[in-house]
DNA sequence: ATTTAAGCCTGAAAGC
DNA sequence: TGCTTTCAGGCTTAAA
């Protein structure tokens, strides 16, 4: 699944076709992703001019020129592949229709995008533009990390007293908003923070340590494009390439990268989900 | 209110 | 080779 890098990426690769243009035929081939579609879809999107793409957490929201507001979550494994552009100076002409192709939206001037999800864990949704903040999956959301309601104080005061692992915290939507996994581990190595930390346990230091690091890593995955592993792609179906620059994410049993030590990452599991760690250098 | 586990899906990879 | 098991980047709901 995407994270923020990831789906900002996406987002950028999705302007050049969408941004400023006509949606000039929908096509929905299923009833449901993860929830049901929208009722009408396809008809209420054909005709409608896509005034801009704005990225919330990890999803995509496309102001429509008739005031709605068309809402997408890649879940773990959808892609929106554009095609009938140039990109990259080539031509990228239509692919075949592919399996788990649930929607297609062609544009004017020959563009299209077309949204893959095998396991459909992803959704869209439409809703009125001027209460878009307020759909139940956004309504809730903490705040942008590379916003400025994301500070010290804010991270301060939903970590204190929490029992649950740090882990588990930076994970939750709720305390900041578009972390997963992969970059949540990142994160805590930079931190030197082990990842069974009981959240409330962090100094004010290590909290404020945090803000910087969690920038700094989501700003260096969006300039590489995103972190491909199995399923994610770009727009364009190019690859990320920042998960070459993962310190801990899948190496365990190989080196610690930190200058001068010679620990050996190891993997441990939390609330079922995998946490790759140094332990020597998070503590 | 917090925290944990289960469940939704398919496909790739690993294990036998 | 082929069958089975395990695992995957998210999010919700129900239950503790």
């Amino acid at each position: 699944m995407p994270e923020l890098p990831e789906v900002e990426t996406v987002r950028r690769g999705l302007e050049p076709a969408m941004t400023g243009r006509l949606i000039a035929a929908a096509a929905v081939n299923r009833p449901d992703l993860r929830w049901p579609l929208p009722p009408r879809m396809a008809e209420r999107l054909t005709g409608q001019r896509v005034l801009g793409l704005r990225r919330r957490s990890k999803y995509i929201l496309a102001d429509l020129s008739g005031g709605e507001t068309l809402l997408i979550h890649l879940g773990m494994s959808g892609r929106m592949l554009v095609s009938g552009v140039m990109l990259g100076g080539f031509f990228h002409d239509h692919p075949a229709p592919a399996k788990h192709d649930h929607v297609i939206l062609n544009m004017d001037g020959g563009a299209r995008v077309t949204f893959n999800d095998p396991r459909r864990f992803g959704a869209m949704d439409l809703m009125p533009t001027d209460s878009a903040e307020g759909h139940p999956l956004l309504a809730s959301l903490g705040p942008e990390p590379l916003g400025n309601a994301f500070d010290e104080a804010h991270l301060r005061a939903r970590l204190a007293g929490r029992r649950a692992p740090i882990k588990a915290a930076l994970l939750d939507q709720h305390v900041v908003a578009g972390l997963g996994n992969i970059y949540v581990c990142e994160v805590l190595f930079r931190a030197g923070l082990a990842p069974g930390r009981l959240a409330g346990s962090l100094t004010p230091d290590e909290v404020a340590g945090l803000v910087p690091i969690i920038r700094a890593v989501l700003l260096e995955a969006i300039e590489a494009g995103g972190s491909s592993l199995r399923d994610y792609r770009q727009a364009g179906g190019e690859l990320g390439y920042f998960q070459h620059a993962f310190r801990v994410y899948g190496r365990e049993g190989q080196p610690c990268l930190a200058p001068g030590c010679d620990g050996t990452i190891g993997r441990i599991v939390q609330s079922g989900r995998s946490s790759f760690l140094c332990p020597r250098c998070q503590r």
